[in-house]
DNA sequence: GCCGTGCATTGAACGCTCTCATAATTCGGT
DNA sequence: ACCGAATTATGAGAGCGTTCAATGCACGGC
């Protein structure tokens, strides 16, 4: 009924699989497919927590929303991420499908079963939650003390980082996006951005303007103050 | 060895006993006390995360600072609260006593032990983390989306809400801890807690002005924009 | 090919919050 | 009780980011 999967403790659990689970030795679990196109939600605030999501392809982002429809993106979920993991009953952000999206996801019953009694899988939960709680702490103090060239820097930084192995950083959001992430508007981000070209540490490649190429990592870095 | 206490799991853990951890029934499991003058570092931001505190009295604030000084304090920590727990080898906030605390304090590597082998324990690791992540999430909405008047607002009612039982709210923490905390200056603070003691919604008694009453909370909730 | 729509850039002016400065009050130590 | 240090309040002015507005460009439908 259950899968056990001794993973490798020292690295990152970053797929269903690491958690524990798999669909491939273990056909009870089951790990289904699903796809959702650009700009569809995929679950909203406050409903039911029943599934667990992975990003197979495509680009998703979390908010929440103030009444007069202020926006606060907590998190974009990029390929590989796992998002929509809630420890009480219902979500905390709506999330939506930046571009046209595919998503594997597993019945969150299923996960909390196999955590309960195997004590490996019930760490690796512990461990995601405790990356995303890590990154909602830097980002408090993005938001909170950074300027707006910080905070596009720092946003960059993030992503070259996150889309790894690229030598293009190929962003699936727009600056309103962007804007809702780092606590600004969208033209503050656009001018930071020209700014940042101005400055020659990056260039803009393509027609589209979200094609972004790092020239200078270390002179961004400097931008953006670290602790 | 072990200590092993089946808790309540629809009450949220808020001490060390609901950890699943108690030294009155098993001397084995060391709760020691300690206590830290005003203004002292309990410990600081990347040191060995050897222990996990609870506080006893007093109060304490958690904080990153960048390397030009400014800083953003992530939570501030009151009677009973529990702090310092991480997952990661090291502290990831600087801790330090705003006023004259004690503290309890339990080894982490007890609390590990006894978390691998009882499922309840590791499960209540978990929901602690949960709350942190929660409070996190929702201060960043705050930090990167509400004005100065909400963001004080969304402070009084948050603390109105810890300090419960007092008919007043007596606040440990400086102006400057809770601008801080709020992303703002001190100034700005001030001048929002003026504001709301004309608007007839907050009161300051006696000589000093961190002793707050709350005259009309419905009126102070319209002010903090709810989701 | 043409046009409507969405997205991004850029400019100009505004305003919220910050910065700087001063004064009043409280707190802590002796 | 006294006095220096710390805290808070408040005013004036500046600045960073927002708001409002116009333009350019890419893309998709007909």
């Amino acid at each position: 009924m259950f899968v056990r999967i001794t993973t490798d403790p020292t690295r990152r659990p970053n797929s269903l699989r690491d958690l524990g689970l798999t669909s491939g030795s273990n056909p009870a679990v089951s790990l289904s497919e699903f796809s959702y196109k650009k700009g569809t939600e995929i679950y909203g605030e406050k409903e039911a927590a029943d599934y667990v999501y992975q990003v197979k392809t495509g680009a998703v982002r979390s908010y929440k929303l103030l009444s007069d429809g202020r926006r606060q993106i907590g998190a974009f979920h990029l390929a590989g991420d796992i998002f929509g993991l809630e420890n009480g009953n219902s979500h905390r952000f709506t999330a939506e499908a930046i571009v046209d999206t595919t998503v594997r996801l597993i019945r969150r019953q299923t996960l909390e079963l196999v955590a309960d009694s195997d004590p490996v899988v019930a760490n690796n939960l512990l461990t995601m939650t405790t990356n995303n709680l890590q990154h909602a702490e830097d980002h408090m103090l993005l938001l909170g003390r950074k300027t707006s060239l910080e905070r596009v820097a720092a946003f960059i930084l993030e992503m070259d980082q996150r889309l790894t192995g690229a030598e293009v950083i190929a962003l699936p959001m727009s600056r309103r996006d962007i804007a809702d992430y780092l606590g600004l508007t969208l033209e503050t981000v656009s001018r930071a951005l020209s700014r940042l070209h101005e400055l020659s540490i990056i260039d803009f490649i393509g027609n589209t303007q979200r094609q972004i190429v790092l020239s200078d990592r270390r002179k961004l870095a400097t931008i953006d103050l670290q602790g």
